[in-house]
DNA sequence: TTAGGTGTTTTGAC
DNA sequence: TGTCAAAACACCTA
C-alpha cells in the first residue's frame, strides 16, 4: 500500500527516471482519475518537461519547466490511493498492466501512472502550502517533531489509531504503519488520547521514526523488514516465511496476535504487550 | 460550529 | 462467485 515509504520509493524513481524529458502526450483512460479536466492538463503540460519532486506524507508533488512560459510553476500533484505505483518503460510491448495514466515523452520512453482500483489521482496545483492548507495535511512523518506530534494528539480526543491516520496529525500514515508503530510503542490502538501519557506519546514519535526509515531503507519491501516487526502477520502474497501459523504469534513474547476492527479499518495487536 | 464517527467509492485478487 | 482490502471524502450526529 503506498504510504510514506512507498511514495518515497516512487519519487526517488520518477527523479532517476522521468527528468528534462519533454512531455509529448498524455494518455488518460479514465478522466476520474483526474483532478484538472483533461483538456486542461494537456494543454498546459505537453512540450515541457519535469525538473524535480517533493514528497508530504503520501503526496507526491513535480515540478516542471517549459520553453513557453517558463516563469509560470505548474506543479503536478500525484497521489497513489491504495495501490498505485510508477513504471518507466520504453516499447508499448512492456506497457504495465492498469497503467490508466501515460505520460509519452518526446524521446520515445513513457511513464504509467499504474493504478488497478482507481482509489489513484493526477492533477495540477498552483503551489504546495495552499494545497497542503486545503486538505488540511500536516507534517511530514520524518519530519515532525516531538513537540508538533504531542500538540496535534493532544487536540484530539478519539481512540489513539484513527488520530494517527489522519492526515492532519501527521502526514504518510496508513493503516498498517500505523499498526507497526502502535506495537513497536506497546499502545493499544483504542487507547483514547485523553488516556495516553507523555512517555507514550514520546515512544510513539520514537516508533514513527523507527518505522519509516526501516521501511524506507528496504525499499519498502514488506518481506525484508526486521523479524520483530508486526508487519508479518499479516498475510501477503509473497511472505518470506512457508509456515503460515508461525507469523501469527507476537515476535516479542509468543502471545497470539489479535485481530480486530478500529475506525472501520482491519487493525493488529499484541493483547499482552498492548494493553489498555 | 465542528469534531468524530460512519458510509461510499472502486476494482482486482483469491 | 462473494468477500475483502484500502484512502479520502461526503455526510450525519451531538
Amino acid at each position: 500500500m503506498p504510504e510514506l515509504p512507498e511514495v518515497e520509493i516512487y519519487r526517488l524513481y520518477l527523479e532517476s527516471s522521468s527528468l528534462h524529458q519533454p512531455v509529448e502526450d498524455i494518455e488518460v483512460e479514465d478522466p476520474k482519475l483526474l483532478t484538472t479536466p483533461f483538456a486542461t492538463l494537456q494543454e498546459a503540460l505537453k512540450g515541457r518537461w519535469f525538473t524535480g519532486t517533493e514528497r508530504v506524507g503520501k503526496n507526491l508533488f513535480v515540478f516542471t519547466d517549459g520553453p513557453d512560459h517558463p516563469e509560470q510553476p505548474l506543479i503536478l500533484h500525484m497521489h497513489f490511493g491504495m495501490t498505485g505505483d510508477l513504471e518507466y518503460y520504453h516499447s508499448s510491448l512492456d506497457r504495465p498492466k492498469y497503467a490508466r495514466i501515460v505520460f509519452h515523452f518526446r524521446n520515445g520512453f513513457n511513464l504509467g501512472f499504474i493504478c488497478p482500483r482507481k482509489f489513484e489521482r493526477i492533477g495540477l496545483i498552483d503551489d504546495i502550502p495552499t494545497y497542503l492548507k486545503r486538505k488540511k495535511i500536516g507534517k511530514d512523518g520524518l519530519i515532525i517533531s516531538l513537540s508538533e506530534l504531542d500538540s496535534q494528539i493532544r487536540r484530539k480526543k478519539a481512540f489513539i489509531k484513527p488520530v494517527l491516520m489522519d492526515q492532519s496529525t501527521v502526514a504518510g500514515l496508513g493503516n498498517w504503519i500505523v499498526d507497526e508503530v502502535l506495537f513497536q510503542a506497546r499502545v493499544h490502538p483504542e487507547k483514547r488520547t485523553e488516556n495516553l501519557t507523555d512517555d507514550d506519546i514520546k515512544r510513539l514519535h520514537d516508533a514513527i521514526q523507527l518505522v519509516l526509515t526501516i521501511a524506507i531503507r528496504h525499499e519498502a519491501q514488506y518481506r525484508d523488514f526486521p523479524i520483530h516487526f508486526l508487519i508479518h502477520v499479516r498475510e501477503w502474497d509473497n511472505s518470506p516465511y512457508d509456515d503460515v501459523e508461525a507469523h501469527k504469534f507476537c515476535p516479542r513474547c509468543g502471545t497470539r496476535i489479535a485481530k480486530s476492527e478500529v475506525g472501520g479499518r482491519t487493525t493488529y495487536y499484541c493483547p499482552n504487550d498492548q494493553r489498555l
